[in-house]
DNA sequence: GAAGTAGTTAACCAGATCTGTAACTATTAA
DNA sequence: TTAATAGTTACAGATCTGGTTAACTACTTC
């Protein structure tokens, strides 16, 4: 409704656990285990967690050459500066209306 | 886990009629009846979507002196900028480190 | 090749949340 | 004072989501 990308944004980043992830991504790429450790959360759960953030296009993964086992995350910035036009623009607009809303309030407090 | 009232806020900000709310009351304050109408939900299902924005302290109510039983909602801007503040910490953080990855990177493509 | 490690998929359970209908309060209008 | 309007609360049904355990695949190491 709002807009695709920043929907499916909220929608991903509504559960605590994929923010922390998203949190530690914008610090450096982690492999899957690593983020299962540092979240708290079992490996199964950590793996659909990030299944949801790659198809919201929150992350990219890579294979590590040294060792084809390892799945490398790194956070992709260009949902991040999506959502912040949003926020940008619902501001921007609160902020237009403002003297609006004043005037209109003036006549009763 | 990461910050009280931005966890709040994308707690809140799940549900995509509220996100709807929170977009309209950008452009402006509103009645509930209204807010309900907009966003085709009903009376009842507007009030708690209400109460939840209201608890979450993204928007504020009013009644309106010339008729008691409306009551007009209005977005609180504070959340919004908090919630732009982490994203921004987090995009620091992204970029900071974006020499370090691709240096990191260059090993292996 | 056998054992161990990284991660995914499957199945199932538990809790949370959203919704609409109906009933109720409060306020305004006739 | 009766009828209508704005909104809230209560109830019950349905869906969704996240978590765990167990089983499985793929790769590495001994």
């Amino acid at each position: 409704m709002v807009n695709e990308q920043v929907d499916r944004f909220f929608e991903v980043l509504a559960d605590p656990t994929r923010r922390q992830v998203v949190q530690l991504l914008g610090e450096g790429p982690q492999r899957a285990g690593r983020l299962a450790a540092a979240t708290g959360v079992s490996s199964p759960a950590m793996s659909r967690h990030l299944r949801i953030l790659l198809s919201a296009g929150l992350v990219t993964d890579e294979r590590v050459a040294e060792d084809a086992r390892v799945r490398v995350f790194r956070l992709r910035p260009e949902p991040v500066v999506a959502v912040q036009a949003w926020l940008d623009q619902v501001q921007a607009h609160w902020q237009e209306n403002l003297g609006a809303f004043k005037t209109h309030l003036e006549g009763k407090s």
